[in-house]
DNA sequence: AATGAATGAGGATTCATTCAT
DNA sequence: TATGAATGAATCCTCATTCAT
């Protein structure tokens, strides 16, 4: 047989490559991140413990690797036309999209929300979350500036703390938990 | 010399066993369970790794009492005359208590949000929260089912939801959320 | 450059392994279980405390693998055509073989009465060791109902128990106990 | 009340001991030297921790009393008459203390058969041991050369066997253990 | 004489990481 | 590229022993 062209190895690469992040991510959301082993991850996606060094220098990389991968999706339906002003047909549109995205990605979510909570890991992401979060704060605060409410910083805050709540709930029985009853209902109340 | 009387020994013991929990809530809730060693423990508390064990059977039973301490409390404030029926004084009455609890213990909050991430964990507290939540969503569904909501149960769980979230905001910068203004607004939008 | 092969592997693996009990049954044997620690025998073995673990999954799964890789020998020799009726000649035999195993694996003797004496590592045995031992016996007693004993029973337990005590003395001075004689006037008088 | 006499105190010293080396040797009879703790011995025998200290010089040495103590009963029944000379009923009346020993004393049975197989332990009693052995065994020996045996010494060293493995099996089952009937055996066979 | 709090060394075990092949 | 043997530091935990009271 021919010997592999570069491209193809290359396409190899990254196909393992996404093979591990996928096991990984579903164990470190499931388990934790201390409690999943290199051992066990390397198990699970049929590889030998020094292979996924290959592709990833150290378990924090790993761990790295796999948030920001899912990152990027998460953070481009803020403010999607992105001129600062939300219309109210905007505003549905992110809650609609907010919890299409929560749907399909709980383990991201999940393992989200298991590491805002160890601050040294968290560390490394909160500037880039900390930018993306706060002109949607802004916008959502003038959007209930022009529907004159008393305290629009408040409300935004409020909205933003109940978006989170909402994930973190979630998370923890995505079968029950009554997704769209509970969107229709902050549609409702609060666009 | 007389050995000291038993009343000296529960003394020591209470103060000791105090000072060990205090250390370790602090850096359960700052670094995680899996993350906080004994031996950091023993060292931040000023005292050798055998002698936690002479209060503690160990590291999960350190946990337990630590959550279990905490707890109690914050229970106390689940519709205090526990007929099942909510006025909008009790539920005012309930969001404010709410509140100061939340200011007064960021640390437990954190500790507790931060084991509810931890599956294997979590299990040990799951069932006891779990049976403290659900009377107290039923009340509020029923709340809001007497002010003619269109979906109370949803109402419920988006309250439960929003108060979630706030305290998972406000355990990341304590100093600067605006606590009594989005309570104003929680009280203003959702009694 | 290339992985080793499977087999090379295998190897490998066959090899420490037996390095590993070699080094662990004279420990065991000579100092008793608990007092021989996983450190002093991975030393012994020049191989790292982790690499043990590698190989056993604890402590004392190391010693169920040793014992029971010992134990199957012993088995063999216990009435050897299974027929349940022992001639003069296979009588013979056995204690011929009984010494024979004796003076080669001194080590192992040793180990099994030390194990015996530690009640809580012995549960782990005893089972397997009494059920071999106990058709034996029935055997043997048999054996001297044909010869017109007076208390067959009781002459087996006397005999079995002379087998016993003469393993046991012999493991403390291998080198000047008169196991041949011995031998010999065993045959004499109970054959 | 007046303050005790020293003979008082005296005797309550030696009633304390007593009762702390019972819980001992108990202890170590069934559990094993290493595996029991002086804590497990101070809580069992109803006194602090510090007290045991106070009678003892360690566990070793708590060890070493108990064993002595036992030692003497047990070294008194070799040769009764001191002659040197074994008549036949002096041979049966030992046999039958023998017996009678094993049956009163299984704990401590149990506990030197225990020490004698961890090499460290036993180096301390071994030359006491072996100094009353001795001239039993050649006592023995010539006892069967005057009965015209073929190997006198080998057949003393395998009553002595028999002996040893006798206790030796009685220790495990002491309850089913047909004691007399063996001993009515041996008393047939080699006397 | 008596207590039990306190220590620290040592035990079994796990695991990220390295490396020869 | 791919393997898994090998390492060693770190983990939780136990226990003989000391000591202030």
């Amino acid at each position: 047989m021919a010997p592999r062209t570069t491209e193809q190895y290359e396409e190899i690469r990254e196909t393992r490559k996404h093979q591990i992040m996928e096991v990984a991510l579903k164990m470190f959301a499931d388990k934790g991140y201390e409690s999943s082993s290199i051992s066990s991850i390397a198990r699970e996606a049929k590889i030998s413990k020094g292979l996924l060094y290959n592709y990833f220098k150290s378990k924090e990389d790993l761990l790295i690797q796999i948030v920001e991968g899912g990152f990027q999706e998460m953070l481009s339906y803020f403010d999607p036309n992105k001129d600062g002003i939300l219309t109210r047909d905007e505003f549905i549109y992110f809650i609609e999209e907010m919890f299409g995205l929560m749907n399909r990605n709980v383990i991201h979510y999940k393992l989200y929300f298991s590491l805002m909570l160890q601050p040294m890991v968290w560390e490394l992401f909160k500037p880039k979350f900390a930018e993306a979060i706060a002109p949607f704060m802004v916008t959502l605060a003038e959007y209930y500036k022009r529907k004159g409410s008393t305290d629009p910083e408040a409300e935004a805050i409020m909205v933003g703390a109940m978006l989170d709540g909402i994930g973190f709930n979630y998370i923890f029985n995505p079968d029950i938990y009554p997704l769209d009853r509970v969107k229709q209902m902050i549609i409702d109340r609060f666009v």
